[in-house]
DNA sequence: AGCACGCCGACT
DNA sequence: GTCGGCGTGCTC
């Protein structure tokens, strides 16, 4: 059209195709176009010629190889969808070749890859990218190998040649086989070297191909132990409850919704098998720290096959079990956060345990949440899928609430346990705390008569190193990381001071950095603090500190809570990871050393993770027949979250906190859609948040009836991080669509704010 | 994300 | 007079 429109000379070669002949018409009718998307953070798509060599074998979801930008560099992308029409484009490139023999990903890992990147706003090519693991495409663990078989008509060629006695051996061991076969296996079989079978190649009478292999066989064989535990009522019927539901074919979502140590896991595992008995594969996603021998023998115990995907598997492991699950041959997957991409043919079931874990949200492009993903997985296929959780997040209890999802309840723990009592240690009225100790009178009091009964103990507190904070009583400044806007963490063993952001580390001082003044207080308490005073009051007594610090090496987790498990430690220190999880049944007493640590972080859930965090520990005493109780050290023992836990009363802690955050306009009522903003210099990045904002407002608040709000732009609360400053805004509205289009309505102009990089965060989970 | 094209400062 | 700074705009 534009070339008529301005009096074309007649023939520009980018006429040419328009002024054709019947037979260029029919090849052009002929030709396929594939759209492909790249690993880059562009919205759009690009067709490319499919070459006729390639036509039979390239699908939808194809990874290609294609030349992309100026010159000829090749480029890795996918191929979303093929056409015959000719797309409104001048000129195609064709695509260079194919990178695996089938299709990485199927059509329904097309639409889901196409949602995420729809709802978490970032290119369907970063989301397909990141959804097939590195060992995969780079084809870990296998190697291309020359195999050798019989030339077609070798045998009228034979007929007029005289062969070797070695080159006979190699055509009798090639008749006995159908298949190709690899070099070494054939000359070690007809007992020759290479050059027998070079010379047979060049007579015409065997031919090679190239044939991808395993270097070595990866096995996963299970052993089978059906041995059934007897259910409980509850369990029974939220058994029964979500049987029903498979065979109905219907997607419901069910909140398994019971206390710690009411058996969730055995109601997972019954739902499981009868998946299984179909034909059909679960994936069943925990968060990655429970991960451990004790979970995974649970459900290599119970089923033939299973796959665990956890984060120390090997490229080679990793791309094994991808085929391995593609080809239909693993019943369960059981994983963290990415084993919701797991390639099950025939998936007939998700399980979420421990659905509230923040781990479930990668906190990189694509930014997704395992569980929403899951829910529109589910939703594609028409299956359900189980949330187990002691304490749901809001946003799901909301939707039980609601009747859109089904809760099914486990009130009571097996064995009819009670919960153990949880008693509240002001740790105002403290004098020895007031010194800056970490074991107050009460923790002191308990831990000894606990000890005395012969009984373990765990205590936790969140904060590794020695001491948080370095502080100069003379200038009344702490030490802080140049690069970060954060206090070094005082680490006595290592000696040094270390950002637990950038990992910047200095040896410690002994003297102010700021005014040079001798005579730094170490503020605040670290696990190693802890270890050392724990230490000095109970000498004589095993103590076993876990953090990460202590945690490094390989297998050093499994080996700490084994000495655990046999008694030889006594008392467990430890930070997260030993919040979850650990179910030993001697444990009758749980320290927590300083709730307020996680009640007075700057977001708007840190009432909800406190109340987790406390049930979670709570949940790690009272497991035996010695019974068992908590104690929570606390400033602030009148707060809702602290005295609802202590009270083992989920409900009416979810009714007063959503109460709280409808007031106040928070999720789950409306979703945030946080922007980030970084770069060097403070008033580029100020400028480029002002800049968004003014775009929002002249595109319009009001969206479907409902204006969106918009908070900031203001320094984020780690504002400073590995050198860059950080802006954000939150832009908050009841539909996740609606943010969507806001973000889509500026972006255009986010080029021109270039140098401040800007990532987008729907649903944010974390606010530093 | 690359990478080239394109207009203004310190060098032969 | 050139070499090169990185600002902006495109990639089927």
């Amino acid at each position: 059209m534009q070339s008529s429109a301005q009096q074309p000379s007649l023939f520009t070669p980018e006429d040419l195709p328009e002024v054709s002949t019947p037979w260029e018409i029919v090849d052009s009718e002929d030709q396929l176009y594939a759209e492909v998307v790249f690993n880059l953070p562009m919205l759009k798509s690009y067709h490319y010629l499919v070459p006729s060599g390639l036509r039979d074998n390239i699908r939808p979801g194809s990874r290609v190889r294609v030349p992309f930008g100026t010159g000829q560099k090749l480029t890795q992308g996918y191929c979303v969808s093929l056409t015959r029409t000719r797309p409104a484009h001048r000129n195609f490139k064709s695509i260079e070749s194919l990178l695996d023999v089938a299709p990485l990903v199927d059509a329904a890992m097309l639409r889901l890859t196409r949602w995420i990147s729809e709802e978490y706003l970032c290119s369907w090519g970063q989301v397909l990218d990141s959804v097939i693991p590195a060992g995969v495409k780079s084809k870990a663990g296998t190697r291309e190998l020359l195999h050798f078989e019989l030339a077609e008509g070798y045998e009228t060629r034979l007929t007029t040649l005289k062969l070797s006695a070695t080159q006979q051996r190699i055509v009798d061991v090639l008749r006995s086989t159908t298949e190709p076969m690899a070099g070494d296996e054939l000359t070690s079989l007809a007992e020759c070297g290479l050059s027998p079978l070079q010379t047979l190649r060049n007579k015409g009478i065997v031919v090679s191909t190239k044939i991808r292999t395993w270097s070595k066989s990866v096995s996963s064989a299970g052993e089978n132990d059906t041995s059934a535990i007897l259910l409980n009522r509850n369990q029974h019927s939220a058994v029964t409850r979500v049987i029903e539901s498979l065979a109905s074919g219907k997607s419901e979502t069910f909140l398994l919704y019971g206390v710690t140590g009411s058996g969730k896991t055995e109601v997972y595992i019954r739902v499981i098998e009868e998946v299984v008995r179909y034909g059909r594969q679960a994936i069943v996603l925990v968060p990655e720290i429970s991960l451990t021998p004790q979970t995974i023998r649970r459900f290599r115990k119970r089923f033939a096959s299973v796959a665990v995907l956890h984060s120390h598997l090997s490229d080679a492991e990793r791309h094994s079990y991808w085929q391995q699950i593609a080809r239909g041959q693993v019943q369960v997957i059981v994983g963290a956060r990415s084993a919701i991409f797991a390639p099950a043919p025939n998936l007939g079931l998700v399980v979420i345990d421990e659905e509230h874990e923040t781990s479930f949200k990668q906190d990189s492009t694509p930014r997704y949440h395992a569980r929403e993903v899951a829910r529109q997985r589910v939703r594609d296929a028409g299956i359900p899928l189980i949330l187990g959780s002691a304490t749901p997040t809001l946003e799901t209890w909301l939707r039980g609430i609601r009747k859109e999802e089904i809760v099914l309840s486990l009130p009571y723990r097996v064995a009819q346990r009670p919960l153990p009592p949880v008693m509240i240690v002001d740790t105002r009225n403290d004098q020895s705390l007031q010194k800056g100790a970490s074991l107050g009178r009460a923790m002191l009091v308990a831990m000894r008569e606990s000890l005395a009964k012969k009984g373990q103990i765990i205590l936790f507190l969140n904060v590794r190193g020695y001491s948080p904070a370095l502080f100069c009583r003379a200038c009344g400044q702490s030490v802080r990381c140049p690069d970060c806007d954060v206090t070094l963490t005082y680490h006595k063993q290592r000696q040094i001071a270390l950002c637990h952001s950038c990992e910047y580390s200095i040896d410690p001082p002994t003297s102010c950095p700021n005014c040079g003044k001798p005579g730094l207080l170490f503020l605040g308490q670290g696990t190693e603090r802890l270890e050392h005073e724990v230490k000095a009051r109970f000498p004589g007594v095993s103590v076993l500190r876990m953090d990460s610090d202590t945690m490094q090496q390989k297998g050093s987790h499994d080996r700490a809570l084994e000495s655990f498990r046999q008694g030889e430690v006594r008392i467990l220190l430890g930070t997260q990871m030993i919040a979850k999880g650990l179910d030993f049944p001697n444990v009758t007493l749980v320290g927590v050393i300083d709730a307020d640590t996680s009640l007075h972080q700057p977001d708007f859930r840190a009432s909800e993770r406190t109340f987790q965090l406390i049930a979670q520990v709570a949940g790690r005493t009272g497991r035996g027949e010695l019974g068992g109780k908590v104690l929570v050290q606390t400033a602030c023992p009148d707060q809702p979250a602290i005295l609802y836990a202590a009270r083992h009363d989920y409900a009416a802690f979810a009714r007063q906190e959503l109460e709280h955050r409808h007031t106040l306009g928070y999720p789950p009522f409306v979703r945030i859609l946080r922007i980030i903003l970084r770069g060097e210099i403070e008033a580029d990045v100020e400028k480029a948040a002002e800049r968004i904002r003014l775009g929002m407002e002249s595109k319009g608040l009001e969206r479907g009836g409902m204006l969106a709000k918009i908070l900031g732009p203001a320094p984020c609360p780690v504002a400073r991080l590995k050198k860059y400053f950080r802006y954000q805004l939150q832009i908050s509205h009841p539909s996740g669509e609606v943010l969507g289009q806001l973000w889509r309505d500026v972006e255009p102009v986010a080029p021109e704010l270039v140098p401040v990089e800007i990532s987008v965060d729907l649903d944010p989970i974390s606010f530093r």
